[in-house]
DNA sequence: TGCCAGGCCCTCTTTAGGGCCTT
């Protein structure tokens, strides 16, 4: 059984041969960090093989070139792995619909299942940094001056960034008292990631005027 | 560099369409 607290929070991202699993793509490195109490206490980086050749845009996009794949192990060998890292944490990903969608289908392959709920960083970024330019993970960590070391499209690197960015907004949440000091990450979550956000938001704006 | 799909969100909306974001 996993032994992960109930409380630490898995922030991900996947790399992929395209958009779609439905579409026959396939991912090709996840990474990921593990939060407990906003604290990052471990991480996970493993590239997989898709069993074909990944494009040359994909190739340009992500740095992961064919060559790095053909001696990677096998997706199923990789997810595997990675459900027992997930546990039964809540999870959270930029644009979290598309990682959600590899997560499922990858873990479907390997009949590995998880308990916990999806936050999106992206749909609350939307809301709460407003004035950004864009909403692009690269964007919002230059315009919110979040450390980073340069690298973009790669799986730990994003994943980091975009654990960073989550900690940026859950601190500017709390700044502006919309939560409870005993408010925990995993509530948080477990709020955003049925919709509920948008009161929350609508409240630290009306706390933020007054 | 962009396309694929799909969910969310906004608006010149809801009997719809299109932009954003992810690879």
């Amino acid at each position: 059984m996993p032994s992960t607290p109930a409380h630490s929070v898995i922030v991900l991202d996947f790399e992929t041969t395209g958009l779609s699993p439905n579409m026959g793509d396939r991912a090709i490195e996840i990474g990921a960090v593990k939060l407990v109490n906003g604290d990052v206490v471990d991480t996970f980086q493993e590239l997989m093989n898709p069993g074909r050749r990944v494009s040359s845009f994909i190739e340009g996009y992500t740095g992961i070139t064919n060559n790095m794949l053909r001696t990677a192990a096998s997706c199923e060998d990789v997810m595997a792995k990675f459900g027992h890292f997930i546990g039964d944490s809540h999870l959270v990903a930029h644009n979290a619909s598309f990682d959600k969608r590899f997560l499922d289908a990858e873990l479907e392959r390997v009949n590995v299942r998880y308990s916990g709920q999806f936050a999106c960083s992206m749909l609350i970024a939307r809301r709460l940094i407003q004035d950004a330019p864009t909403h692009k993970l690269g964007d919002l960590v230059r315009f919110k001056h979040i450390d980073n070391d340069g690298v973009f499209h790669r799986a730990l690197a994003d994943a980091q960034m975009t654990a960073k960015l989550w900690m940026v907004m859950i601190d500017e949440l709390e700044q502006q008292g919309v939560f409870d000091p005993s408010f925990k990450l995993m509530q948080t979550i477990s709020k955003t990631s049925k919709g509920a956000m948008r009161g929350l938001l609508e409240k630290a704006r009306s706390n933020a005027k007054s």
